[in-house]
DNA sequence: GGCAACGGTATCCAGAGTGGTACTACGGCA
DNA sequence: TGCCGTAGTACCACTCTGGATACCGTTGCC
């Protein structure tokens, strides 16, 4: 993924969204905060399995795709919450069909999930 | 991608569709299969950049997640069909709106273009 | 003084994904 | 007899993602 975007735009702009949008985490991140703003740790606990690194990183990259904002409060603790931008609302429509969609797919095809290794 | 697939149910169901969709040629093979049926050197040619080991493995991919059929002529000079089910065809609200946001985010942020190595 | 919480960063590492090249089988054609 | 096209497969290599672990600075708490 996110090869040489010169060569994106003589296909469809599939591509485009996926390039910003195809991260592990990416769209969980998203629909974690369509429900509201979140801090980093919030956004770990919510997301079981994130490291922190993966995390920082696909913050990082939301936010220089400009899909999310990032603030950092001068605190003691540090506090930086994350939200999203209108860039990133916009997506709410795609990433509710894909949810939908991956439901029905995972009910249509329940063998799938037979296979604790998915399917290398 | 691609991870365990035991752990997505306890998060949204974007990741399923992530998993079926996040390969770096499916949504465009899709998208030309949603114009017709397809041989696989049409495919090829329709896709440049593209090699024939990563678009037989894309399209194995998308057969075995029951995206695609293919369909073998035993006929002289080797001939293979490959055309979206119903499965494949209920992606194509997502994949307009995907086509949409990703040239709606290409005009808006017209600057991307400008590296051409993307953001390592 | 030592430890914890917060929000990271640095380093190392494994594996998935992707890509290039060469090679195959098959019949048609020169 | 050798070469072409089709639809691949095999092997090798590389990049990038994702992960584990350790560490950082600051302040409050014991």
């Amino acid at each position: 993924m996110r090869g040489s975007p010169g060569e994106i735009q003589d296909q469809c702009a599939v591509e485009i969204a996926m390039e910003v949008l195809g991260g592990r985490w990416k769209l969980a991140i998203i629909r974690k905060l369509f429900i509201g703003t979140h801090r980093f740790g919030e956004l770990r606990r919510a997301l079981p399995g994130v490291t922190q690194r993966m995390l920082t990183r696909q913050l990082r990259e939301l936010e220089a795709d400009g899909l999310i904002s990032r603030t950092v409060h001068a605190e003691v603790p540090p506090r930086v919450e994350y939200a999203l931008t209108d860039t990133g609302r916009s997506l709410e429509r795609i990433t509710d069909l894909l949810d939908s969609w991956g439901r029905w797919y995972r009910d249509t095809r329940p063998h799938r999930d037979e296979n604790p290794v998915g399917r290398a």
